[in-house]
DNA sequence: GCGCGCCAAAGT
DNA sequence: CTTTGGCGCGCT
């Protein structure tokens, strides 16, 4: 009986497919783009009644492997002359990119001039979807602060254009409380039902901000994207945002590649941050990206720094982003004293070296014997910059790059570029000379002093070398909020977004540092940090923040800005300076970089080059308003073994150095082999 | 990015 | 005559 009853299912089954048959499937011809290096669209077949959409996520058989892919568009099988391969489809949850974002996509590849299959690919999650029980956790949430005049009348002026594509520069100084008004903002942005996108340097992506988002929207509305999120989480978070179960997404630049299913703000904080650039492969500013997808999306963005970038000002001034000002810090606290000291006219404490000067040590004691917290900047990690032998006077480079090896933990050398790193020698090298010097200095050496001067004080330290992980920094940053810690050391990364309750002093070790290298941004960079440094000393009513900034050239401008608290002073000088040489944002910059194994076809492909440059020059009147500078060997010419030289274009129009890069690429006839042309637009670090 | 086929140098 | 490795090409 059982048996009979089974035969008939199969039947009817069988039926059933043989009727589906009869309603052919045709096949249907799609373009797409496929994750390799190459700028081509590939034909592929899928057998369906209904069309596949543009945006749809797949999988395509691409040599010998299987490649993400993304559907640009269906066409015609008659332009077919050669056979093409089915592509994968998860027809039972396909994913599909909307058509703003696939055409950011575009922009990102023509822009950047990376191919869109690679582009696109960003999209993918890395990992297989797992299904997961429904996170069902009721949190409660924090009720919002009410704002002062100043944030009520920044958050109202956004909030009446929320609904089109804009962008807004909040300008308010370091305490001014521009997180509560993105807070307010997304309030409103996500009871619309839509959704709400944050970027942030992902060095302040710290767990302070992220609780702060989860305590006031509540964990079941919050994803979080950075590099220590593991893939399987990223991976739930991309669905979450894909399939608008959670609201908000907090993450890094990386973030931007989110499928969301109906955006409302974009909020780009400390958006002077140069970590908004990659640097490799996809060379794409996140900021600029970011404003890109708004317009795409026609909806408000908000950048928000206590210094923006000159670009970003510059665009304000020009009436072309609107400008918001947060001028008072929301406790009414006054703004820190800023001292700045001449290191060539100061005495050094005795027994110490130039660094740690009496003026210093008077300010450290003084705060520490008031029971407050101190914190010294200095932008450089490590024991001793570099190691030189007293009698050959030869420095102890690295092996594969031209710079010199910086000594960690007492004996280790390592290069800051490639990696490298070897035992420090007990002879030099080259002349077998003992008389082996430590020269200059890092965080390492600046802690291991100021612990020998205040043995019973504890004293933590932050940067790449203390900290590997997001552990270790949110333990920092426990310790030195509870005032656990009495002294922290540290580079950048506690320059930006902490608010520790007790510090009220901070000390610039030695504010030279970036002020000397070889880059048009580098006062802009100084001003940044001394500023951003600067906000972190006392931001509770009751103390009065103190900064002492140490320098071998106080006259230098930015410390009369820095000092003053003058980001309109700094920025008007410093523009008509850019304005006088043509530099962003007077123009247009772009990196054209020669890389080679050996130093000589470095400059025989440079030759070719500019040759070629040359000649399409001749021969398209357009590229005459492109103005090409080099080459020059790049500041560090030699890194990771690859000998670097550097052309600069620098032009008025956007796509131009793109289209020339484009052209100079398309054949390499004559081009020594395996020498690598990469082109960064917009770049911000050209080293 | 990756495999494959081509060719030249080195091994048996 | 076979094996190895480097290079350039094409991938739908």
């Amino acid at each position: 009986m059982k048996f009979k009853l089974k035969i008939t299912q199969t039947i009817a089954k069988m039926l059933e497919c043989f009727k589906l048959n009869q309603i052919q499937p045709r096949r249907r011809y799609y373009e797409l783009a496929v994750n390799a290096p190459i700028s081509k669209t590939f034909t592929y077949h899928y057998e369906s009644e209904q069309a596949l959409t543009p945006g749809l996520m797949v999988k395509a058989p691409f040599g010998s492997r299987k490649v993400n892919a993304v559907i640009l568009k269906e066409v015609p099988s008659l332009d077919i002359d050669f056979t093409t391969k089915s592509i994968d489809v998860d027809i039972e949850a396909p994913v599909t990119l909307s058509l703003p974002i696939l055409q950011w996509g575009k922009w990102l590849s023509e822009y950047y001039v990376y191919p869109l299959g690679q582009v696109l690919n960003h999209f993918f999650p890395t990992v297989k979807r797992k299904e997961r029980p429904p996170l069902v956790k009721p949190s409660f949430t924090e009720t919002p602060l009410n704002l002062t005049d100043e944030q009520q009348t920044v958050f109202t002026s956004i909030y009446q254009q929320i609904n089109s594509f804009n962008v807004h520069l909040v300008h308010g100084i370091t305490g001014s409380g521009k997180t509560e008004i993105y807070l307010q903002l997304i309030d409103k942005v996500i009871k619309e039902g839509k959704q709400a996108l944050v970027l942030v340097p992902e060095i302040s992506l710290t767990p302070q901000l992220e609780d702060r988002f989860k305590r006031r929207f509540g964990e079941a509305q919050v994803a979080v994207v950075h590099s220590q999120i593991t893939p399987r989480k990223k991976t739930d978070a991309w669905y979450d945002i894909s399939e608008h179960n959670k609201s908000i997404l907090i993450g890094a630049r990386s973030a931007l590649f989110s499928n969301f299913k109906n955006l409302g703000i974009i909020i780009v904080d400390e958006e002077h941050d140069s970590s908004f650039k990659q640097d490799e492969k996809l060379k794409y500013n996140g900021k600029d990206a970011a404003i890109m997808l708004a317009k795409l999306l026609n909806l408000p963005i908000v950048l928000g720094s206590a210094t923006p970038s000159l670009e970003s000002w510059n665009q304000a001034l020009e009436k072309k982003f609107q400008l918001h000002t947060l001028k008072d810090r929301v406790f009414k606290q006054a703004m820190p004293k800023v001292e700045i000291l001449d290191l060539r006219q100061s005495e050094a404490y005795p027994g110490q070296e130039f660094w740690y000067t009496k003026a210093l040590h008077e300010k450290i004691t003084k705060h520490l014997n008031n029971d407050h917290q101190v914190a010294l900047f200095l932008n450089r990690r490590g024991l001793a910059q570099t190691i030189q032998c007293l009698d050959c006077g030869k420095k102890l480079d690295c092996p594969n790059c031209d710079i010199s090896l910086t000594l960690h933990h007492k004996h280790d050398l390592l290069c800051h570029y490639c990696g490298y790193h070897e035992k420090k020698p007990l002879r030099c090298p080259h002349c077998q000379s003992e008389k082996l010097l430590d020269l200059g200095l890092g965080t390492e050496k600046v802690q291991n002093v100021l612990q020998e001067l205040f043995p019973e004080k504890k004293i933590v330290r932050a940067d790449r070398d203390s900290i590997e992980n997001r552990a270790d920094m949110e333990d920092f940053i426990k310790t030195a909020e509870a005032h656990e810690a009495h002294i922290l050391i540290g580079t950048q990364m506690i320059a930006k977004g902490l608010d520790f309750p007790k510090l009220a002093f901070v000390g610039v070790i030695l504010a030279d540092v970036g002020l000397n290298i070889p880059d048009f941004r580098a006062s802009e960079r100084v001003f940044q940090l001394i500023t951003q440094v600067s906000g972190r000393a006392g931001r509770r009513k009751e103390l009065d923040g103190e900064v002492l900034v140490q320098s071998f050239s106080p006259e230098h401008s930015v410390f009369k800005w820095a000092q003053e608290s003058s980001f309109e002073g700094f920025s008007q000088e410093e523009l008509t300076e850019r304005n006088l040489f043509l530099y962003p944002p007077f123009s247009r910059l772009s990196c054209l970089r020669v890389q080679t194994a050996e130093k000589e076809t470095g400059l025989l492909a440079c030759q070719w080059v500019s040759h070629k440059i040359e000649a399409l020059k001749q021969k398209y009147p357009e590229y005459t308003a492109l103005e090409i500078l080099g080459p020059t060997p790049a500041p560090i010419q030699k890194i990771k073994n690859q000998y670097r030289h550097l052309f600069l274009l620098k032009s008025s129009k956007p796509m131009l150095a793109q289209k020339l890069f484009a052209q100079l690429t398309h054949t390499s006839d004559g081009l020594p082999a395996k020498t690598k042309l990469s082109l960064d637009v917009d770049p911000l670090n050209m080293l």
